[in-house]
DNA sequence: GCAAAAGTGTTTTGTATACACCCATGC
DNA sequence: GCATGGGTGTATACAAAACACTTTTGC
């Protein structure tokens, strides 16, 4: 069997889906978007698409991402999380012969980590988009009335997003990640809020404050301050060159 | 564009490529074929090959294993190591449009850690195959003659054993996969000279042997006791079901 | 003044480290 | 006996947890 026989190998199509995460008041919140055709017409969906023919697969999902929210993502191959840009990596890949009642798909996920900022831009083919906490669309948490569950999301995306919440949720014990979350110029206080909705915990206010602060390279305060929180005026900070946290913050049992 | 249109989007090749590792004499070690046709003809790679038209991705890198060296690969959604079985985890996906030559091809590496035990079998397409320190696979520790650089593995090969020997390195700190590098009775010991030699440093054997004891679930004695480490007759454990290590594992400074 | 959030100090507790020391075997 | 690795005890250092307390704003 000759590699170069076309007919040697099985053809796929190759696309990329995308985790995208943020935290909107105190919740993490992923981008879904609803599907306009079949299959799971009218379902929500993780936003994705097919990788073009000469395309790398970050730069599909940094293309992708662009059209669905206007975000810039970073190299991923680069330092991590710079201010004016998400934070974007490459998750998992998923490629179950019947994942897609069409034909056969391999999907590489990917990882998106953004501040609050963006509202959701209906953009390419996705009819409506929106940002849901992500316990609701998992069916964990509260939903609408009581005890109602939503409609699971169309294909494979509920492992897919719960993968992609998984490894938010630990990566963030180990680096800095949880600054992806945060405006450039943040405070102690904003970031720990970051981790609380993350992990859905509290945490001591004064021991995260010194926890951060002593960490060499991870906060470097910009001078300013603000009150935007109410309360004695914050320090503000922006993210360090450090991306990696050690030792790591520990997160409270549940 | 319809989906459903094979024009609308453009055909991939799908490979899996495996990093298999395993500890022997005290090294990391890693399992290399040399190809025996172009492209990179007599160079090393990893050992992988295509995925069939109706195969899970999991399923085509046990396949594959399984060829190459006569492991069988434990279901990779499963609790982890079990006795007779190598662990099987899917690492990362490969596609820069350029990556092949022949023409566009994602490779969905995985990573597979395995006892000592088997002697590398050349089966399908693999002409020779052998285990080889990473160090020397990577260019990095002594190769052969002083000074002499060995040749890059093929295609990307060089990156994915890369990627492949750090994340074993973390893995092995927070988790209990150094077990699936030992037989299915271990002593702590052997179970110490596997992390020291995946992470290249000394550990105190005191500290270890409390550690990883004191960790419940982690290690289950099996009553046995054995000699062949020399000295003092050592306790035989096997792995417990604790997949988790927490607190974990510290690797020391390097 | 009062509430709210920021920030500092202190005490306690758990865990890692370093190392002294004893144990049980092969030769 | 002696070398070799196995296993236990203990003092020290360091970091996390818990919490009292002060600071600086808005209202």
């Amino acid at each position: 069997m000759s590699p170069y026989d076309p007919s040697a190998f099985p053809p796929f199509a190759v696309t990329v889906d995308l985790v995208v995460l943020t935290v909107k008041r105190d919740a993490l919140c992923a981008l879904a978007v609803r599907r306009g055709e079949p299959p799971f017409q009218g379902r929500w969906a993780l936003p994705g698409g097919f990788v073009r023919a000469d395309e790398d697969l970050a730069a599909a999902a940094a293309r992708e991402l662009a059209e669905e929210t206007g975000l810039l993502a970073l190299d991923p191959s680069g330092p991590g999380p710079v201010d004016g840009g998400a934070h974007l990596e490459q998750l998992a890949t998923y490629g179950d012969p019947r994942r897609d009642p069409r034909m056969r798909v391999v999907s590489v996920a990917h990882l998106v980590l953004a501040p609050d900022l963006p509202a959701p831009r209906a953009g390419g083919d996705a009819h409506s988009a929106r940002w849901a906490p992500v316990d609701a669309l998992l069916g964990k948490g509260g939903f609408g009335r009581e005890g109602e569950q939503p409609a699971p999301l169309a294909f494979d995306h509920d492992r897919i997003l719960s993968d992609g919440v998984e490894r938010a949720r630990s990566k963030i014990e180990y680096s800095s990640l949880a600054t992806a979350f945060c405006p450039p110029e943040f405070t102690v206080g904003e970031l720990r809020r970051v981790y609380e909705s993350v992990w859905g915990v509290a945490l001591d206010p004064r021991n995260f404050h010194r926890k951060v602060t002593g960490t060499p390279g991870f906060l470097v305060p910009t001078g300013g301050t603000t009150t935007r929180q109410g309360g004695r005026p914050a320090q503000l900070f922006r993210a360090g060159g450090a991306t990696l946290l050690n030792p790591p913050m520990l997160r409270p049992e549940v």
